[in-house]
DNA sequence: CGTGCGCTTGATACAGGTCAACGCGTGTGG
DNA sequence: CCACACGCGTTGACCTGTATCAAGCGCACG
């Protein structure tokens, strides 16, 4: 017998929606109605993968994923990471072909929409459209600030500025406290988000610690000293566009 | 007395969405309609800027852009360049304040449309409303293959492969023929958006060309053997999303 | 006719890559 | 229940792509 289907939950959806775009109660509601399909991934499996035609998007309910592309040559360039209530492939929306593979960090759950109930969406509530058109507006902003790190940013205040960005965005859902998240990130991982090697990157950690700029225990991050991790990152959240400003006081 | 308003041609700016977006004549009619308002820009000049909160966007009718950010210590990384048809800030419809410049490369001629029309336009006409979130989609995915390029690929492979993006760019608008276009940029715009020195580049190009992958004479680039700059550059068209694969035969 | 910008070149320095190996914790199969 | 394998973090020695610094060249333009 086929395993009932998992119970579902549109909070994250709605909390990430309402951190960068306003939503009134009716509208709160159409989202809640969406028709979603949970499925759960075990860590390391990709959710979708380049060249993919998908009929749906999905929603992160939890867990941690990555949106990677690979080289010809077998190098894996990680573009961005993504939280509970990201959309990471909601550009398939409009565009047929996936351009880029998404993988889980941790075993994750996950909410599949119809493309065809999230078009219906769109077209009675246009401001649902604003919002959702809006979020991928935002992860583009992402993806250049993620070029301008990459491109002109040392090894060691990029990864501060990952840091801040991952801390800023965490605290946006609700999953950070004010200088402390989970973070279950690999080294690995940040290397091919950071195109530095896991060596460089162990490094790069260990001096942060020495500098008392980080603290980790585990997969638990702790931010001491904020002001300066955010100067040293030379971060500023601007690009993240959110409605509230969650820099951190 | 003041000056007459500048003719506008919306030309570019249907080409352009018909080269990633079916339009149909009523549409491409509604387009012509836009209010739009034409202005000249010298070389060099800022159209927008970071921080601004513009009531419009606006078109490039002619010339070439670059989309840049300043990290804190001043320097400059172009995360794309702009050429006829496109709307670099296309973006500021929905998030009000900017996270990019744009500075005209070369003269430029580019119109202005209000927000309040854009707006209006995409709620009477949805598909049209696809079509630019379509447009800002397209981009962002240049964005992801762009942090690819700076993150993943050595700096020969890296110029081969914008120069390959700037190639089927150019065609998809007609502004090149098969293999020959014409690329006002410099080598220190190529370095900024490279992320490498102007010196590096400098080489990067002399090498190119003392292995016949390029040549140049003025502005005028020509690409002998377009397979190879493809297969060094490691260049799939496939992010671009373009109706018609400019993938050039 | 100078002056500045874009291009070029050479010498030298360094951030980060590569290669290789080891420790430690954990899950697993014999 | 132990041995072993494997993933992740760590370390050291050495190498290289690219940066840095400095200078010269030519051409377009005021």
């Amino acid at each position: 017998m086929r395993p009932a289907p998992l119970p579902s939950d549109h909070s994250p959806l709605v909390r990430k929606l309402e951190s960068i775009f306003p939503l009134d109660d009716h509208e709160r509601q159409a989202l809640l109605d969406l028709p979603m399909q949970v499925a759960a991934f075990k860590e390391g499996q990709d959710v979708v993968r380049e060249g993919d035609r998908p009929s749906r998007s999905f929603v992160i309910l939890s867990g941690f994923t990555c949106t990677y592309k690979m080289t010809g040559d077998g190098k894996r360039q990680i573009v961005t990471f993504g939280v509970a209530g990201d959309m990471p492939d909601l550009q398939s929306l409009h565009l047929k072909v996936l351009d880029i593979s998404v993988a889980t960090l941790t075993p994750c759950s996950v909410g599949f929409i119809q493309h065809e109930d999230l078009w219906n969406l769109c077209l009675r509530q246009p401001r649902i459209a604003a919002a959702f058109w809006r979020e991928t507006l935002v992860e583009g902003a992402a993806f250049r600030e993620w070029v301008v790190n990459v491109g002109r940013r040392e090894a060691y205040p990029r990864m501060a500025h990952i840091l801040c960005e991952l801390l800023v965005r965490l605290r946006a859902v609700g999953l950070a406290e004010d200088h402390t998240c989970d973070l279950p990130i690999t080294q690995t991982e940040f290397a091919d988000a950071l195109g530095v090697t896991t060596v460089h990157v162990n490094r790069v950690l260990q001096q942060m610690r020495a500098e008392g700029l980080i603290e980790t225990k585990g997969s638990r991050l702790n931010i001491p000293d904020w002001e300066r991790l955010k100067a040293i990152g030379d971060f500023d959240p601007t690009y993240l566009h959110l409605r509230r400003d969650e820099a951190v006081p």
